[in-house]
DNA sequence: GTCTATATGCTGATAGAC
DNA sequence: GTCTATCAGCATATAGAC
């Protein structure tokens, strides 16, 4: 066991992970520009000074926290595509990308809601810090269009006719307010209501599209 | 025709409206926070202190822009519910509702982009003016509950079931980037294919459900 | 109506004591 | 590692000359 660090105070968990913690529900409610670093540092009770000390900049703040966003919850989406090689293995694959998806972009409870919020702000309104929004949501969407490509070959035109259509699908949740989603129905929960919007866009894709092997 | 006025630049349009005109072209693009007076100013060959003169703030100026845009491109929508009276009058007020708002949301050339995007990004993106967008879309809203009322009668939960289905369908493209939406087809000119969504949308509402005379 | 100059406050970032 | 004190920069807003 690590004694604490010379100057630590000793009723809190880790400074940095304190500071991620605080920062990431932060910049998920108010954006980068908008989040300032004492409003961050007041919350998480820590100095003013800690936030460049461990993260050199707000800017590197606002990085290592969507990152660690990411590896947490998109990282799992890059595989998907890796071991396809038949019509029910790629089935399996369109199916658990558009079910993953929409599992991200409808959460409502943090920290899950948070990852996706941030990507949302930075889409809609535009930062420094936008780069890493796109290149996650590049990433995701490459998958797809590997998927996609599986069926489709070289055809790019439809690959991102297909992905555009399943995408916008998918992400609109994370522009909407949440009671236009949540009022969809007291009484139906909502990994149900989630299962059919899922099962209504694959329905779409398995009537058109088929696994076949490599031109 | 009246002289200008004592210390008027002579070379130059009423700087009241051209503030008013450069203003919501950086509004509509960077959000009311990130939006300097500064930038504003410079960018209209103005003085910095004529914003605070003729707008007596910067949020008084955000104001007034989105008051002026929602005059312009959202008023006639408040009309579309007035003179309803039986089943094709009110095809026609639905039709008109979902025709409107699709143009509004897909608009891709100022100024029109420029009032759904100002909406969209205080959606996303709170701040302390977003009160504004809050109430034209409230207002837009209400006109479409109005007319589902007119189907659906006092059953509350359905209309808002069925307004929550034709709204979100319908501002989906006030968040999507740009190329995502205009990809959709090179050789499918815009208005064709919001004119097929529009059709689909209310190909279903038609479908169930018809005007009834009120209890 | 327009300008310069300035008041006041908050921002990110840093220097240096402890 | 943590703190206080402070910097430089930019924000909105205003006072007063012209």
């Amino acid at each position: 066991m690590a004694s604490p660090p010379k100057g630590k105070r000793a009723d809190l968990p880790d400074t940095r992970e304190e500071l991620l913690r605080v920062a990431t529900r932060i910049f998920a409610e108010q954006g980068f520009k908008a989040t300032t670093i004492r409003q961050i540092c007041t919350e998480a009770n820590v100095n003013v000074a800690l936030v460049n000390y461990h993260f050199s900049s707000k800017a590197e703040l606002y990085h290592t926290v969507q990152q660690s966003l990411f590896n947490d919850f998109g990282r799992p989406l890059l595989a998907i595509a890796d071991e396809v090689n038949d019509e029910e293995s790629w089935r399996n694959a369109m199916r658990r990308w558009v079910e993953m998806v929409l599992a991200l972009t409808t959460a409502d409870t943090p920290p899950v809601s948070y990852a996706v919020r941030m990507i949302a702000m930075e889409l809609v309104h535009r930062s420094e810090v936008s780069d890493e929004a796109d290149a996650i949501l590049a990433a995701v969407r490459g998958v797809l269009q590997q998927l996609l490509s599986m069926a489709l070959g070289n055809d790019k035109h439809q690959v991102d006719l297909w992905a555009n259509s399943i995408i916008t699908q998918s992400l609109i949740y994370i522009f909407c307010p949440p009671e236009w989603v949540t009022r969809l129905g007291p009484e139906m929960p909502r990994d149900r209501w989630v299962r059919e919007i899922g099962g209504h866009i694959l329905e779409s894709v398995f009537s058109k599209l088929h696994y076949r092997n490599q031109d």
